[in-house]
DNA sequence: CAGTATCCTGTCCGATACTG
DNA sequence: CAGTATCGGACAGGATACTG
């Protein structure tokens, strides 16, 4: 579907598939964030044809997730490291571990997320990073944003007018 | 890719990805997450083909993220709602946003997360549950858990011994 | 080592027509 | 209303051979 504008190309989550949607993808950024950089080293730990890497690769770097580096000159040499918003990426690896790991490992969990120190298993949890609620139905819910089109504002009602939270600092004084 | 086992499927991101790999089919549960349940809805929604969104739903029915339930009898209906692993797919679904915002839009925002009752605009981050500390590298890192086979031992190193961290409930006295 | 060039298969998807 | 049936196009992906 990659090319033909996506239902509707304003919804983030569809312009995030845009970048990320074929199904090797998010494998590459995966390796990425393990720090893989190098051509070789993405085929060897995905079994993917040499042919379909390059096709990948390029399309990442065409949309800005990984950068394309020369390392080397004598002979030319490329390596593929992360951008910024390859690297923000990796939260959404580890919902994906985690979410994964709650629903479709009955043997148990081939991959968890650790303390770096300590080894001490994490457990992923999305929170407001304000409030430090976790972000769950029904305290909270997706609406149309500022620069929402109709079509958005038809599928999510408006967000009510937001009478400024506890948590604001300094509420200028009428 | 669907059905030939994709690179190395003890991979719990790759086994979430067969799963909601499609491109229509993250799509289709974000629009149940908005509470769409009905064939015609999700179609009007999505714009998509009617023998398209049979196979997609239909899969989603497979993977147990979609449960389709009877509403009528006197003619056959039927309805299509999350099951509870599909309703835990949401916070994958605002983590997508947040980072389609963040990258993606460069006009702002035109789907947003936000506190139900106040309005307020929420500011996804993934932390881990128990020590509230934000899920980031180099604090954490992913490594091979429990059930991990080879292929995945070589992809990740093994977690180091987990001295249980303080936030431990009763450490049994020895 | 880091790809490119070809050829091929599968299937995702769109469009359209039809049905109980 | 909730689909099924059929046709065709595009491209993702696999396999393989080849290059500087």
């Amino acid at each position: 579907m990659q090319r033909k504008s996506f239902g509707n190309m304003q919804c983030p989550i569809a312009r995030s598939l845009e970048r990320v949607g074929e199904w090797w993808s998010m494998l590459i950024l995966r390796d990425a964030s393990l720090g893989l950089t190098r051509f070789d080293q993405f085929q060897e730990s995905l079994g993917i044809a040499p042919n379909i890497l390059t096709r990948r690769l390029k399309r990442l770097v065409e949309t800005g997730l990984l950068e394309r580096r020369r390392y080397s000159d004598k002979p030319p040499r490329y390596e593929y490291v992360l951008t910024q918003a390859g690297r923000d990426f990796r939260p959404l690896l580890w919902a994906f571990i985690a979410w994964g790991n709650k629903h479709f490992a009955p043997e148990g969990p081939s991959v968890v997320i650790v303390d770096s120190k300590t080894g001490v298993e994490a457990d992923p949890l999305l929170i407001d990073r304000a409030s430090g609620r976790p972000l769950t139905m029904p305290d909270f819910r997706s609406a149309a944003g500022p620069a929402a089109n109709a079509q958005i504002r038809q599928r999510y009602p408006a967000a009510p007018r937001a009478r400024h939270a506890s948590t604001a600092p300094n509420p200028p004084h009428p």
